[in-house]
DNA sequence: CTATGCGGGCAGT
DNA sequence: ACTGCCCGCATAG
C-alpha cells in the first residue's frame, strides 16, 4: 500500500507518488488495471476528482466508507456502487460557538432519519437546522464510485465538495451513543459530574474550550462569556451561545412547553450544552473511536430540542486542513475504533493502535482542550 | 433506529 | 442512454 498520507485533512492524496499509471483508468472501464503494485491507504476525505485503488482487504474500503455523508444512489449498475454526497447540516442562524466554531453536523444517511434530524434544532443556539446540499459536481452532489475487482477495490470521486466537512460517521455515532447514555442516566447535574470525571481522566479541568463546539471560524454571534456559565452553572441561566434572533422554531424546538415559553431557553439550551463531556464509561470511543485529528465536529444534532441533555462535546480542531501530525493516524479514520474495539483487519490499523496511552490520548482528543 | 445496498420507476437532458 | 433522485424492501449492527 502506499503511504501514508498523514494529512487527514485536506486533499487526501497528496500522498502519492504513484498515480500515473494507476490513474489512467476510469471506473467505467471495461477492464481495470490488475497490475497494481501498491494499493492506497484508505482516504477518509476524498475530494475533487480523485481515484484510489484499495486492497480488497481494507475494511473501510469494503464498507465503502467516507467521512463525507454519502448516500447510496441507484445507478442501475450492480457492478459499480455509486454514492452521492448529502452535504452538511448547519445552523440556520449561522451561529458560532463561543470559541468561534460553526455547527457542522453529519446529515443522517437514512432519508427518514434525515427528515427527523432537520426537525431538531441547533445544539448551540437552538435555532433551526438547515441542510446545506452538496453541489460540487456541476451543480449536483459530488459522487463516489466503488467497484470491486479481484483483489482490489477501485474508488473514484467526481466533483469537489463545496461545503464544510460534516462530522465523521464515528463522531456522529459517538454523539448519539452519548446522548443515549445521557438520557439514560440523566443525573441532576450532569455537567458537574462530568467535569469532574473529565478532570480525573484527563488530568485537566475542562474549560469552555472543552465544551461544545463544533468547528471553525470566528465568531459571529457573540456568546456571552457565559458559555462557561452554561457549563458550570448550567441549568440556570443563560444562553450559551445563542444567536439573537430566531427562536427555536416551530416544530422542532418545541415540544416542551417550557421551551416554547422561553425561547432562549434555559431549558433546551442549557441542556444542550450542559454536558460537555460524557461519561467515560459511556464514551463512544470505546467502541467507535474517533479520529482526534478530524476537523469537524458537532455536538449533537439530533435530539437536541427534546429536553434531554444532549451531550455537547467537543471535537477537534476546526475544520479543514488539519495538519496532522504524525502518523498516528494516517490517512484514515476508523483507526481508533480499532483501538478500542474490533479490529478491523487492517494491518495498518492494528499497528497504529497498539499503545494504551494512545487510547488515553484519544480520550483527551475527544474532548480537546484546544 | 439508522446505515447500507439493491433495484424499480420516473423525469430531465 | 445517462443521470439524478425518490421510494420501498431487506439486512445488519
Amino acid at each position: 500500500m502506499l503511504k501514508a498520507a498523514d494529512d487527514v485533512g485536506m486533499k487526501q492524496e497528496d500522498s502519492a507518488p504513484q498515480r500515473a499509471e494507476i490513474t489512467s483508468w476510469d471506473i467505467n472501464d471495461i477492464k481495470l488495471p490488475q497490475d497494481v503494485r501498491q494499493t492506497d491507504w484508505f482516504q477518509e476525505w476524498p475530494d475533487s476528482y480523485v481515484k484510489h485503488i484499495y486492497s480488497s482487504e481494507d475494511k473501510n474500503a469494503q464498507r465503502h466508507h467516507s467521512s463525507w455523508a454519502m448516500r447510496n444512489t441507484n445507478n442501475h449498475n450492480s457492478r459499480i456502487l455509486k454514492k452521492s454526497c448529502l452535504g452538511v447540516v448547519v445552523c440556520g442562524n449561522d451561529c458560532s460557538t463561543l470559541d468561534g466554531r460553526k455547527i457542522y453536523l453529519r446529515p443522517a444517511i437514512c432519508d427518514k432519519a434525515r427528515q427527523k434530524q432537520q426537525r431538531k434544532c441547533c445544539p448551540n443556539c437552538n435555532g433551526p437546522l438547515r441542510l446545506l446540499s452538496c453541489r460540487g459536481h456541476g451543480g449536483y452532489p459530488v459522487t463516489n464510485f466503488w467497484r470491486h475487482e479481484g483483489q482490489f477495490i477501485f474508488f473514484q470521486s467526481k466533483g469537489a465538495h463545496d461545503h464544510p466537512r460534516p462530522e465523521t460517521k464515528l463522531e456522529a455515532e459517538a454523539r448519539r451513543s452519548i446522548q443515549k447514555a445521557h438520557t439514560a442516566f440523566s443525573p441532576p447535574s450532569p455537567t458537574l459530574i462530568r467535569l469532574q470525571e473529565v478532570k480525573s481522566l484527563t488530568g485537566e479541568v475542562p474549560t469552555q474550550k472543552v465544551l461544545p463546539l463544533l468547528l471553525s471560524q470566528p465568531d459571529q454571534c457573540m456568546l456571552p462569556a457565559s458559555f462557561g456559565g452554561c457549563l458550570s452553572t448550567s441549568s440556570l441561566q443563560q444562553t450559551p451561545g445563542h444567536c439573537m434572533e430566531q427562536t427555536p422554531y416551530p416544530g422542532a424546538a418545541g415540544e416542551h412547553v417550557e421551551g416554547r415559553v422561553h425561547p432562549a431557553h434555559v431549558g433546551s439550551c442549557t441542556q444542550a450544552w450542559s454536558s460537555p463531556l460524557h461519561i467515560p464509561g459511556v464514551l463512544p470511543v470505546t467502541k467507535g473511536g474517533y479520529n482526534p485529528l478530524r476537523p469537524s465536529a458537532g455536538p449533537l444534532g439530533e435530539e437536541s430540542c427534546e429536553g434531554k441533555a444532549p451531550p455537547a462535546y467537543s471535537l477537534p480542531p476546526p475544520s479543514y486542513p488539519l495538519p496532522q501530525h504524525g502518523s498516528g493516524l494516517r490517512g484514515s479514520h476508523q483507526q481508533l475504533p480499532v483501538l478500542f474495539k474490533e479490529s478491523h483487519g487492517d494491518v495498518e490499523e492494528g499497528r497504529r493502535c497498539t499503545n494504551p496511552s494512545y487510547c488515553n490520548n484519544l480520550f483527551c482528543n475527544l474532548y480537546p482542550l484546544r
